[in-house]
DNA sequence: CTAGTGCACTGGTCTGACCAGTAGGCTACG
DNA sequence: CGTAGCCTACTGGTCAGACCAGTGCACTAG
């Protein structure tokens, strides 16, 4: 049906050669982490092009993660080993312009940290179990036991322990880093609000509590459970903030 | 407790701050998708820097697809509605480098396409539900009655139309667009494999099949049910290309 | 009123220049 | 002989100016 469908042509400009060859060599594996590209001015040679070509190419390539320069380095740029900023940076401005609200980005975190919490009560090994024990131990430090006494930083760091330790359990780098990078963006839409919260204290027990829960389905076996008590703590956790209109949307995934 | 923590003050080049401008003014909406840029040169006057830096600038933000230049158009940059483009582009560069499985891969999809369709199941609308009705449909009609007369690439768009009405009415855009590159980045790893299938039409009767169990679920209202449903569809369907020391880790979404 | 042409201007690229900063070798001092 | 400090050859960041092919629009000729 039809004769041979042409595709329109778009114009290859020099500078997306340059990266092209460049991404081939470091995602290939030829160019790893930690070593240098050479100089502007010697790439400028091997690939015939012009200085300002080789810096557009790779303005590109740092603003996707890959490579970062110094100005004065010897060395040239450096490969960079794999960061999720780029990722980051792209879910940040999908949230900003396309108006995600908070609601959807905890929605998605309930969903991404409960099924790696289903998977880790699979899958987890007595260290990393260990490992949950000890982020919890290091919440229920911060936390304090004298009112006033806590450390909102450091009861995060923990926090973020935790998770990062379940996450591992689950074995899945995907589900790692976008819960990782989520994290961040709602912590950042909030986190002057917990701060400002003079009820904290009490909510950093009640989280605790909920971790402790969350630890002993995983430590039974119990996926399902486990899955089903870390939604139930993050709603929890986060609902306060989420607009009221949005709420339903969470608790369907409740049960 | 000790002094004031010093952070290390990284030189702040000229082309970020440019960046930085014209990237806040987009995403705040003061530049809306469709308007344009000043010219390069109108740029250079008004931040008062070299071309080559209002270009380096330009190149990041066409590296996060926020905006595009063609060479000779009289209007400038144009800023571009949102894509998933750069996220596509930072998840495919993470599969590469991190050399994340396809396991991961499919499990992740695994997750997030179930939650969505457990949350469609209770907030879907009745044309919605028509809208992934029609999907079927299509599917039915591209796999073909005769032996041989199936049409693979229709097959797969009627599949995507199909998840993306699912996806839709989750409410859920983050999942629709993470759902939706994976999606993508699976399909080019595997899609050589499924074109060579021989028993590719039996394939579509059985995906055919399980869809329409899944529609069934959501018209009921049964989200645990369509979920639990979509999991071992998409599971039956992926499995056989996923490497079998990763496929207990997707067994472990079944229960 | 329309078809065609010309022009002003665009982005893409190159060249060449200057500056501040870095690393590593060299020197001079202890 | 060891080391502190300087020197220099480079680096990346930035700017200025030039050229080209391509675009859209206004103007013109039919």
């Amino acid at each position: 049906m039809g004769g041979p469908r042409f595709e329109p042509v778009r114009a290859v400009r020099a500078y997306e050669r340059v990266v092209e060859q460049i991404e081939e060599a470091i995602e290939s594996g030829a160019l790893s982490p930690g070593e240098r590209l050479p100089s502007e001015r010697e790439l400028m040679v091997q690939l015939a092009v012009g200085r300002s070509t080789v810096r557009e190419a790779l303005r590109v390539l740092q603003a996707r993660g890959l490579v970062r320069s110094r100005p004065g380095d010897p060395h040239g740029a450096e490969v960079l080993p794999f960061s999720p900023a780029a990722l980051h940076k792209s879910m940040t401005t999908l949230a900003r312009v396309e108006q995600l609200s908070l609601g959807e980005l905890v929605q998605f975190r309930m969903v991404l940290d409960s099924a790696a919490i289903l998977l880790a009560a699979r899958l987890r090994t007595e260290e990393q179990l260990a490992e949950m024990n000890k982020a919890v131990e290091a919440m229920r430090a911060a936390a304090g036991t004298e009112p006033g006494a806590a450390d909102t930083e450091a009861f995060g760091r923990a926090d973020v322990a935790f998770h990062d330790a379940v996450v591992a359990a689950s074995g899945n780098k995907l589900i790692q880093i976008c819960t990782d990078v989520v994290r961040q963006i709602v912590l950042r839409q909030i986190s002057a609000r917990i701060d400002a919260a003079d009820d904290r204290q009490a909510l950093m027990r009640r989280s605790i509590q909920h971790h402790e829960e969350v630890i002993e389905a995983i430590r039974a076996g119990d996926g399902p459970l486990a899955a089903r008590l870390s939604r139930r703590a993050m709603y929890d956790y986060y609902a306060p903030y989420v607009k009221e209109s949005e709420t339903s949307a969470l608790r369907a995934l409740l049960e």
